[in-house]
DNA sequence: TTATAAATTGCAAAGGTTTGCGACAATTTT
DNA sequence: AAAATTGTCGCAAACCTTTGCAATTTATAA
């Protein structure tokens, strides 16, 4: 079955006996059309299943329907979270995604923003690698009219467009928590400290709990990933300065010290406390379930696209966007 | 600072006073061309940063350097590593990936590969919905001269290209690790029934049982996600009817029977047994690990984009790819 | 009825690249 | 010295859509 016509624009036109202009504007409702030739127009192009070429719309238009995504790495629940809904926001505006993972690579990182340009992509989210010093690339882009939308890991600087947790309040609300929970003994965990979300949070849980319990004990220790973290809870429980609560900043971190705890024989809550920044769903999967203070990517993605929509309508190009979290209690403290 | 020109073949061309057919001939290392005017082409498209325009390569060659990528849900872990590892293969290639989640929606499904064919993509990768019956849009797309392959969830028809894990074997290992535990009395649970996955995997694990061990008392039931999952488990366990090993046939099932077990308040292994067939995340992060039977999303992708290497290639256009697993022994049996 | 406005439609260029084919000059072969 | 070959390069069409502007027809006002 050898297919005659291919669904274009000239290809309607020429059935119709009319110009390809008059088609084009037709399909899109054009007030300049007659009502009657909107309606042919219409009726054949269902019949040939017409879909406008997206290429020849780009190169025409120089735009795409296309989000970048960048992220350091899907295999983490946030992001995948925070993908998952913004695939489905986007969706729903008629956006598709590019979804690309840095690796915690600032290289790679660039190279996915090449990437994005080269797909003249709408836009661009990104959650900055902790390694990533130099902000030139996105000014560059940005300059070249893609707008980026930083999120989660963002830069300091308010010159840009920015969607994130209330990383202090996060840590405040940590804090209160483990006042709460009566123990003194804290053994804290973090991220990659270049970043703001891990200063912030830091900042927040240590004040918090300086201003409000003075004379707690609070040990704080920065970790690369979920092993490390495995260690130096392994090596701090078989210590003799054993904590009566450990803190994780991630679920990265936290799955690590659930390990940890599990391989040194040791018992939530009996033994030791644990609280943690999480989505919920390792906390949900323990026994008993872990407290937790919720840092929802759903929520974050969604915001995102929301955001991005008003950047894209009024031209915006700085904004501070924050999301409130709250504490899920557990059995774990 | 206003930018003169933009970097395109013509103004190229334009500043070295020859033909844009030249230009892009150079560029490409075309035999016609002296060897003297590729040089003097490259060096000034170096210095201009030049990056051909991608959708006026689409356009004109209608093959975009994209791979489409449909999964039922990035939020299970399977996928996840999936996409995750056929991401990094993919970028090696030259490639970038538009993901789209079905939603366990054969509509959703069905406007996803719409959205790509749209996209012109230069291939599509597919975990099939539990729901999809109508192979025909995929048959459509497929006749339209876009490659699809097919992972994990394939269909039954060897028409297509698929790439999957060991379904039958898989099964038959967790049965020959059941039987080696001694436990007698199996609760098994599975997902969607319209799943080739599903009934291979219960084959393989219901023949061998009963082949190697006739007289084993086995109970199966179809769930529909994690939820269900807990809630069967739930009411299995506190019945006169409790089984001494419970089999999941995937991450999300497992997640919602872990919960069940804790919040009845038994104890792995000694009040019940669980084996599961899982990438082994969950897994390891439980006290006793659990055992499982290992299918790595991260191989099967890493197989799949090799797979779609040599479909483009050589224009395969059936193939079946199967992946092995293994055992991995926790203490939960 | 004629001039003016409004409603429709078409022309043609533009967007950047690829590629078959022809043009031209330099070189080699008869 | 004429003919054939080889090495370089440019022309122009094609891919499909969008859009400013001109052209045409029809309705309205003077």
């Amino acid at each position: 079955m050898h297919m005659r016509n291919k669904a274009t624009l000239k290809n309607i036109a020429n059935q119709l006996g009319i110009s390809i202009s008059t088609v084009s504007r037709a399909l899109k409702d054009h007030p300049d059309i007659a009502t009657s030739t909107k309606k042919k127009v219409r009726e054949l192009a269902d019949l040939m299943d017409f879909e406008p070429n997206a290429f020849a719309v780009y190169l025409r238009t120089n735009q795409s329907k296309v989000i970048g995504v960048i992220v350091p790495e899907l295999s983490n629940f946030f992001y995948h979270s925070f993908v998952t809904s913004v695939e489905e926001e986007a969706r729903k505006m008629g956006y598709s995604l590019i979804i690309l993972q840095s690796a915690n690579d600032p290289v790679v990182e660039e190279a996915n923003l090449k990437l994005c340009k080269l797909n003249r992509v709408a836009g661009i989210f990104v959650a900055l690698t902790p390694e990533t010093k130099d902000l030139s690339p996105f000014d560059r882009i940005n300059a070249s009219g893609i707008p980026i939308l930083f999120f989660d890991k963002v830069p300091d600087d308010n010159e840009y467009i920015k969607v994130c947790i209330a990383d202090r309040e996060v840590g405040k609300i940590a804090a209160r928590a483990i006042i709460e929970s009566k123990r003194k003994k804290v053994f804290a965990l973090f991220g990659n400290a270049n970043l703001s979300i891990t200063r912030k949070r830091k900042q927040g849980l240590v004040d918090e709990l300086k201003t409000l319990s003075p004379f707690i004990d609070i040990t704080t220790l920065t970790v690369n990933n979920s092993h490390d973290a495995k260690k130096v809870t392994i090596d701090m429980l078989k210590s003799n300065q054993r904590a009566e609560v450990i803190f994780c900043m991630s679920d990265e971190i936290l799955t690590g010290v659930i390990m940890a705890i599990h391989q040194s024989g040791f018992v939530i809550p009996s033994d030791v406390g644990l609280l943690a920044i999480s989505n919920g769903f390792v906390p949900k999967l323990m026994n008993p379930e872990i407290t937790y203070i919720e840092t929802s990517g759903d929520q974050l993605g969604r915001r995102a696209m929301k955001t991005f929509g008003e950047v894209l309508e009024k031209g915006i190009t700085k904004k501070l966007d924050i999301i409130e979290s709250r504490l899920i209690k557990g059995g774990s403290l």
